[in-house]
DNA sequence: GAAAAGCCTGAAGTGGCTTCAGGGTCAAGG
DNA sequence: CCTTGACCCTGAAGCCACTTCAGGCTTTTC
């Protein structure tokens, strides 16, 4: 299968596939006499669990460790549980932040009923004032 | 003040401050005969401002919208508006997103309760399997 | 007068791609 | 046989919001 196929049954465009490549994220594959990429079902297999991964908010480094593991299949999956309670610690920690910024944004948001005038805009007035107390909040 | 004491009152990396310079973020500031920065309260606010935009999640081009919008207080804060709407809308989105992620960490962190083999592991076999019927979820 | 602290510039690096410029290869149709 | 169009190739540059680095000047302190 070359290339365009592999994107097209993945989803994944052409040229981050080829950059995964570069990356050394997937094998090198074979090449036709017209050096067009040759790819096999362990390369759909791979890419694919790169793809999931990335979903769930790895790094590529993070990849790369995981498949680094993969690869060596009578090793401990210690670094794969650690892995994980980090990301999990992450995403929390994100999430958290975001649900404090929804808040401000509503605020600020409920400053402005109605268009107006710039100079008596009650969101741009809020957030003058805020940048000015940010320090004592912190 | 010169820049170390206006990162120093901000919070902000004298690196940033000159970054924020370069993309016109910040007006250019005066010169002592040195060729040191002189800043006056006027840069400390609109730094301060730019930094609370910035932890809004505002982009460096979103904020450089909201600074020209201040600057012609005769006009109207539709933009302010519509700015914001769509921020709430995105943050919301990510938040979405981030639940369902933290979803599948947690589940995925399951499968592996003792340190086991790679080959045996709970974690790294649903990780697989996850990405092989990936496609079918969507 | 020398060391240390502070400042300067321009360039390159980060991550995870995407885009671009300028080509080569291959199958189908005229 | 030739051309058109779909498909593929490479290397370099662009994106964002900074950060880091290399190499050098200025000012303060001892």
């Amino acid at each position: 299968m070359q290339i365009g196929e592999l994107a097209r049954s993945t989803g994944v465009k052409i040229e981050t596939i080829r950059y995964y490549e570069r990356e050394q994220l997937l094998p090198v594959p074979q090449r036709t006499d017209g050096n067009y990429r040759l790819y096999s079902p362990r390369h759909v297999e791979q890419l694919r669990f790169i793809r999931y991964c990335r979903s769930l908010d790895m790094s590529l480094e993070e990849v790369r460790i995981l498949i680094g593991v993969l690869d060596t299949p009578s090793g401990s999956c210690q670094t794969v549980n650690a892995l994980l309670d980090e990301k999990i610690v992450e995403v929390d920690a994100r999430v958290n932040e975001l649900h404090k910024l929804q808040d401000q944004l509503r605020q600020l948001r409920g400053h402005c009923q109605q268009p107006d005038e710039v100079k008596t805009c009650g969101i741009l007035m809020e957030l003058n004032r805020s940048a000015g107390i940010d320090k004592a909040q912190i």
